[in-house]
DNA sequence: TTACTATATTCGAATCTATGAATATTATAA
DNA sequence: TTATAATATTCATAGATTCGAATATAGTAA
């Protein structure tokens, strides 16, 4: 039921599935900055830069400040940020289950 | 810095970014369900939802218990149902400010 | 106006993704 | 063994995404 909601989920969660993206929103964690400011720290194009900013922009991810002919963008919605920490202590706690995996083949006598 | 990280979330993000997957998810939500199951509630065909199963669980978001020729799958970590939780909540705030906005145009008054 | 800087957009080729259809596998029962 | 039910996989096509290159726009200063 309400597969809309479903719909409309995933195209966030599509903008969040690039790693330039979501190292764009880490940059941003330290608070806004330029764009190109941000293409300097990610080691990317101004062009590559802009085109992933218009994405995050358009799902409503980050926002923007005008100042002159500099545009300075923030992380819309601080709710995205814990979303991405919940996803990383993820792949961080399948990366332990794995070594620990690792670790009881390899040297069983370690284990408890 | 340390893109390998981003690389991996991304995926993660990626396999997020289907509504078929998570309706899923969504379905898990209540207990473990077997694929047949899972096909019925969300009316699609089998093969499908298996293929997003193999998906979801390719990336570790699901995991899987035999009991003969059924196979249940359930969620992996309730860490990714908050993640989701959380996107969800940052869709039903833009939808709301969304309305406010629109309400502060038609109807001036009601403000404040 | 012209020039310059910062940012955005368009375009095309390469790559990736989702689906249905068909087929394969696995476990159980007869 | 054969048959059957549950699940998985392969394949081909249609559609979406990414990037660099080129171009366009917006703001400011001279």
């Amino acid at each position: 039921m309400d597969k809309l909601i479903f719909q409309r989920h995933a195209e966030v969660c599509q903008t969040l599935a690039n790693p330039v993206r979501l190292e764009i929103l880490s940059l941003l964690r330290a608070g806004e900055k330029g764009v190109g400011e941000l293409a300097e720290l990610a080691e990317l194009s101004q062009a590559n830069v802009s085109q992933h900013l218009s994405n995050l922009r358009s799902k409503g991810l980050v926002s923007t400040r005008r100042e002159g002919t500099h545009i300075y963008y923030c992380i819309a919605n601080p709710k995205i940020i814990r979303a991405c920490d919940l996803i990383r202590e993820v792949l961080v706690e399948q990366a332990t289950e794995h070594a620990e995996l690792v670790g009881a083949t390899l040297a069983p006598r370690s284990r408890r």
